[in-house]
DNA sequence: CTTCATTAGTTAATCTTTCAACTTCTTAGG
DNA sequence: CCTAAGAAGTTGAAAGATTAACTAATGAAG
């Protein structure tokens, strides 16, 4: 398996499924973030969004939110502004730290979310989920828990 | 499976290796970026330098360098801009075709793929393919291979 | 209490990506 | 040939992402 200066090249069974896996999750984002284009979202709108619906009170401290969107602070905070202009979300202050800031879903991000959230689901469906055998997706999700702790962990960041 | 309004919700197990796979693929693609950090490339500057030295006399049209990266020609003709002036690529005339563009490898940009491919595989190595059996792997491209066919033809884009 | 390191979040500057308009060249039809 | 449609690529402006510097509040240690 080894070779010359003593690098562990990939064999072509490796590669293969490295370059599958690469093209398959930069097609797909791409796909959802058209499907979702139609409604006026971008992918990072309608994760955020998700994250707020499943929260307590539809609301989460910013950093919480940017931790869960693997998003940096900075970043997060534009994005926040971005919604606050369209309207989908707003910034609360929070009582008991004066530093810290929700992120609240307003009747219309919520309402936005309601509408929006089957389609999403059509669309992941179509493009991954039920081009798998259940079989295959389990097996999927086994081979990957691994190596999303493995990624976890690693990011000390 | 199906409920209220007629939408196909996940079911546990589907939401769980959906996730799973966005959460590895945001994740993977953050680190193997890190790990390049070092020697000054992007993930897009290496994956530029990847088809350019697979390719004939390390040469590639821009159109076709833009399809196989999966990328705009605007963002193609910005991103070789950066570097051509970085000097890893030039650009070279067409005979045959006066509109064409050949993106071309520099000795620079040969040597730096040179030096980096093995430190990028050991990195693909260490955050995915070591982390999987190859029974798993082989499983996964499997999988993935109707996905991708299904992206492919899906984006008449 | 006071000090100081840490945490929460924003902001300004810079870099990258996207979008639409544009130029130049090729090619298919008449 | 001549013309019009399409292809190859670039460009400038606008939107989004990253980086580093910054403000303000918290909280632990003396």
């Amino acid at each position: 398996m080894d070779t010359e200066n003593g690098t562990r090249w990939l064999s072509d069974e490796e590669q293969a499924a490295w370059r599958a896996h690469l093209y398959v999750s930069r097609l797909l984002m791409h796909q959802l973030e058209r499907d979702l284009q139609p409604f006026g979202l971008t992918n990072n709108d309608y994760e955020i969004l998700v994250n707020l619906s499943e929260s307590k009170d539809h609301r989460m401290r910013m950093s919480d939110l940017a931790t869960a969107t693997l998003q940096s602070k900075s970043r997060l905070s534009h994005q926040i502004t971005r919604m606050e202009n369209a309207g989908l979300v707003r910034r609360v202050n929070c009582e008991s730290d004066r530093r810290g800031l929700f992120a609240v879903l307003t009747d219309h991000g919520w309402k936005t979310m309601r509408e929006v959230a089957p389609h999403h689901v059509a669309s992941v469906r179509e493009h991954f989920i039920d081009l798998l055998s259940p079989e295959e997706l389990k097996a999927l999700h086994e081979s990957l828990a691994p190596v999303a702790k493995h990624l976890r962990t690693t990011r000390a960041k």
